[in-house]
DNA sequence: CCAGCTTTAGTTGTGCACGATGTAATCGTG
DNA sequence: CACGATTACATCGTGCACAACTAAAGCTGG
């Protein structure tokens, strides 16, 4: 009954600290990402193609989550910056493939200094990390069942 | 060496799993705020208002760690709506009280449904739901602790 | 008193998120 | 093979987030 969980307090709700806790550490990514000259989301991109190769929309949309109507936009905006190009495949003309360009590829080894002065700031033992993300794993996947 | 934390992985991210947790959790809260006709941002500062009553946009920016760029516009929208009033403070012109209206402060009762719908689908049990909560918080103020 | 500082809020511009809608290419089925 | 359904992507509109800039009100020291 009086169950935190179905209070109204601010300070009661996980959504809450989530939501917080999402915008703190995009702020953190913001003043490094900047030097790359990127955005956090066109960061979360890049490290899909630095990992899985090139590959069309749809495959990023399912690793990030995200839709056309935030990809398509984002995409075209990593393109003109020269880190991608956008080519439609001849096997299947609806399909549109990512490919990493020099550039895109060498800016890897730049990003390599980001996640240790990540890491360092959020100041979680590694137990403590692995737990959180592995909480964070569980409830992003009851979410997306339920909502399924 | 092979910290997972100084990883390059998408997987191995803890920002990765905190962005797409908190954005599976505002698309749970969509269709039941939805019918309230508020957006997420919006019930946010309404369960402010709620818990503290009326106060100066300065101190719902601190509350949500949101600043005026965002709530300005913001409010604006609930004012339109007729949630909220703003008014101008006659001991200090600068400030602006945001105040609940009857139809602001009647919602509350409907927002009622909202947090155990939310519980459910979240599939947490206590003690989970709470060591989440204190891990994030934990985490938001290491954050804002390294970038203030 | 008043010059300069701080506080409070608003405005503008950019870039996500996401729902709704549109379109062209491909596929499936009779 | 025709043709309706599906797939892959783009576009548009709304509403956050946040940085940078503006402006008005209040305070403070000389």
């Amino acid at each position: 009954m009086d169950d935190r969980r179905d209070s109204l307090l601010l300070d009661d709700q996980l959504c809450f600290a989530l939501y917080a806790a999402s915008r703190a550490v995009t702020g953190l990514y913001r003043p490094l990402l900047d030097e790359l000259g990127l955005t956090y989301p066109q960061y979360l991109v890049l490290l899909v193609l630095w990992e899985n190769g090139d590959c069309p929309v749809k495959d990023l949309g399912a690793a990030l989550h995200l839709d056309y109507g935030t990809l398509s936009p984002l995409l075209k905006r990593l393109e003109a910056t020269g880190l991608i190009r956008r080519e439609r495949r001849p096997e299947d003309e609806r399909s549109v493939r990512i490919a990493l360009t020099e550039q895109g590829l060498a800016l890897r080894e730049k990003a390599r200094d980001v996640p240790p002065v990540i890491g360092e700031a959020m100041g979680l033992p590694p137990e403590e990390f692995d737990a959180l993300r592995a909480a964070l794993r569980k409830l992003t996947s009851s979410v997306t069942a339920y909502l399924g």
